[in-house]
DNA sequence: GCAAATTATTTCAAGCTTAAAGTTTCATAT
DNA sequence: ATATGAAACTTTAAGCTTGAAATAATTTGC
C-alpha cells in the first residue's frame, strides 16, 4: 500500500492499483493532519471524535453494535473508546428494560456541547485542507465515491 | 469522521466535508477488506505489506527515516514493524560505514520473493474490489487525487 | 579541539485495533 | 421448565500507532 512517485508501471490492473494508492495516501495525509490538530487544539483523538460524531446524529442513542457497524471498526474496539469517553463524562451508557444484554450509548449534555464546539472547528479545517479542490471536482469526486459505496454495498 | 447516510445538510463548507467523509469511508472499507485477506491468505498484516512494498521498490535499501516519511507514519512505529519483519527473516538491517547512526534496511532474498507473490495477488484483489469503477472514472479520480497531492506538498 | 546543536534511531507509555474466546441474556423448541 | 442456540457485549493477547523522551553519532561554530 502507499507506494508513491517512481517508475509508474503500466498494464491492465495498474490503473486501479494506482487509484487505490492515491486514495489511501490522500486519506492518510488528511487523517494525520486532523489527528494532530485534534490533539493539539482539543486534547482528544480521532476515534473519540468519530464516536461522538456518530452519537451526535442519534440523540436517542445507539447500541454498541450499531456504533461498531457504522464506524467500520470491530466490536471490542468500540468498548474501549466508549469506556474512555464515559470516564471523561462525555458519554453515558443506559441499561434498557427490554433487553439487558444491550445498553443505549449516548452523549451527555457536556459531551454534546463539547462535540458541537469541536465539530464546528473541524468543519473549518476540512474546508481549509480540501480548499484547493475545486467545487466542481469536489462534487464529481463525491459522486464517484458515492457510486463506489453503492456498488460495494450491493456486491455478491 | 465517517458520518454516513442521513439528513444531508447543505451550506458552504458542507461539500468539502461530505467529500472527506466519502473519501475516508471508501479507504476504510477497502483497507478492512485487504487487511482481512492478507491475514487469511498470507498470515500477514497491512503495515508489514506496506513496509515490504516500499523496500521492494528500493533494492539498495532505505533508511528508517525514509521509510517513515514515505509511509506517512511515525518513526517509532517503523522500528517495531521492521523488528518483526527482521525476526521473520524477511528484512535485514545493514549498518553503514559512513554514518553509524543509520542503517540501511532492505528485503532479504526470501522477503523479496514473498513480497512478489503477495503483491501479485494483491493487485488482483484491487482490480476486483475497484472493478466497478469505470476506467474513465478511475483515471479522473486518480487525476484529481494527484492534483490534491501536488497542492498539499506545495503548501507552506 | 571541543561544546553545542542537529540528526537518526530506539524506547516508552498510552491509546487504538483486530480476531478470537468468554460471559450474560434472550429466544426457541422441546 | 429446560436445554440449545443465537445475540450483544466484554475481555484478552498480539500488534499497530503516536508523541515525547532518551541515546548515540555527526556536524557546526567558535
Amino acid at each position: 500500500m502507499v507506494a508513491g512517485p517512481l517508475p509508474a508501471p503500466s498494464g491492465p490492473g495498474k490503473d486501479r492499483l494506482r487509484l487505490w494508492i492515491r486514495l489511501l495516501r490522500a486519506s492518510r495525509t488528511i487523517e494525520a493532519e486532523l489527528r494532530e490538530r485534534l490533539k493539539k487544539e482539543f486534547n482528544t483523538t480521532l476515534p473519540r471524535f468519530d464516536v461522538m460524531a456518530a452519537l451526535y446524529r442519534a440523540p436517542e442513542g445507539m447500541l454498541m453494535s450499531d456504533l461498531s457497524r457504522f464506524l467500520l471498526v470491530s466490536n471490542g474496539n468500540v468498548t474501549g473508546i466508549v469506556d474512555r469517553l464515559v470516564s471523561e463524562g462525555l458519554v453515558a451508557r443506559a441499561r434498557r428494560n427490554g433487553d439487558r444484554r444491550t445498553s443505549m450509548v449516548r452523549l451527555t449534555e457536556e459531551g454534546s456541547q463539547t462535540f458541537a464546539t469541536i465539530a464546528a472547528v473541524h468543519e473549518g479545517w476540512i474546508g481549509e485542507l480540501l480548499g484547493k479542490v475545486s467545487e466542481d471536482d469536489a462534487r464529481r469526486l463525491t459522486g464517484m465515491l458515492t457510486s463506489f459505496r453503492s456498488n460495494w454495498e450491493g456486491r455478491e
